[in-house]
DNA sequence: CCTATTAATTATCAATCAATCACTACAATC
DNA sequence: GATTGTAGTGATTGATTGATAATTAATAGG
């Protein structure tokens, strides 16, 4: 047996991925230290050298998503908020299909339920998307883009909520559609119901 | 030990029960035979005298919960299609808020792995349900009601989309906000941007 | 009151899984 | 080139879990 050692770094940041890939191939709470071991090439208890528990796995997990998704902030500034709000939501939906383990694991409640610490982690950062959302609409309503009657915080909660449901769906769906296409699709319908000026025929 | 004998066919029907509140308690991939059996007072291995295999009990699970959700089917033929939606909107979130463990089953992606005629299941209910709603929309459009820009598909994925989204929030944020009164706020918001007329200012 | 049916129990199994521990081999440093 | 820190292994353990077999006892019908 080859036995290859890596730094101590470079084989968490390995545990981490294995267990982004495998939470989407099979799901979040049927994913064994065995598996991940399997995936890396160690053994079972070489991955308890690396995580003191299961549970710490879950919040490095955790942590590397909110990065890859906290990235993506826009500044509220921006010359047209509307179509930033729109790249936004593609990227979003983007990060979601490339890693099916996003909404695995938020939609996982048994991870919640288990583990309230990634729960709060997960929770901070949709308040934050959602804050960075309500900026934008606020802006495109201060530019006059936006319909008066409709408050930037609940516009904002509508489109991230579709994002969600939409990816949902397609979870449940088996992914037999394209979620960026289709997400970015109706997200659009949305966003026009919010506009002040009518959108132009289809 | 009093022990107490039941009807086969009670006995089922409260198992099923208490696995749809223990699923949404502690998740539905948490929930073993074991806790099945202490909340209907009887052993564990008695549980498999009513379903052969743990499957079976979700199957039952997910056949009364589409029971219990498909009974909410409107008439598209309805006088005023939006209100009536907005009410079948209002009922299914206090669907899910009394009880929870629609979403966390709908939600949990372990169980669509292992049991793949569950997720068909729920996908055939929220097929026919999204349905419904584009009848209601496609009234709504005739009657004049609805923007002709928007189609009545796309609102209807809207709407189902948000209320999911809604519910994954309120499950992620410990259902500490009202789901039925915030949830209809935001569809109602959501509706608003749909109509002709421009709604009034709050 | 007796008997057939069957709900439910006790006892137990095989599998799975997270985690521990003693030990080994590798690699950098002095 | 010996020393030392540490990545990794092999063996194992205790707890949990789904499921089975043999047995017991409650209920219904005659």
């Amino acid at each position: 047996m080859a036995r290859i050692r890596k730094s101590a770094e470079d084989r968490k940041h390995e545990i981490v991925m294995a267990a982004i890939r495998l939470a989407g191939d099979i799901g979040p709470d049927r994913l064994t230290t065995q598996h991940l071991a399997d995936a890396v090439g160690l053994t079972q208890p070489a991955i308890f050298r690396h995580f003191a528990t299961k549970s710490d796995i879950w919040l490095a997990v955790g942590e590397y998503i909110a990065k890859a998704l906290g990235k993506e902030q826009a500044d509220p500034q921006v010359d047209n908020p509307l179509d930033c709000l729109r790249d936004l939501v593609f990227n979003h939906l983007g990060s979601i299909a490339r890693t099916p383990a996003i909404p695995a694991i938020l939609f996982s409640r048994e991870l919640h339920v288990e583990n309230d610490q990634l729960r709060q982690h997960f929770e901070k950062l949709m308040l934050s998307r959602r804050e960075n959302f309500t900026g934008l609409f606020a802006k495109a309503r201060t530019d006059g883009e936006l319909a008066p009657h409709i408050a930037p915080e609940d516009a904002a909660a509508l489109v991230l909520a579709t994002i969600q449901g939409i990816a949902m769906r397609w979870s449940l769906e088996n992914k037999t559609f394209d979620l960026q296409t289709e997400g970015i699709r109706l997200i659009t319908c949305l966003i026009d119901g919010f506009k002040t000026t009518p959108p132009r025929a289809i």
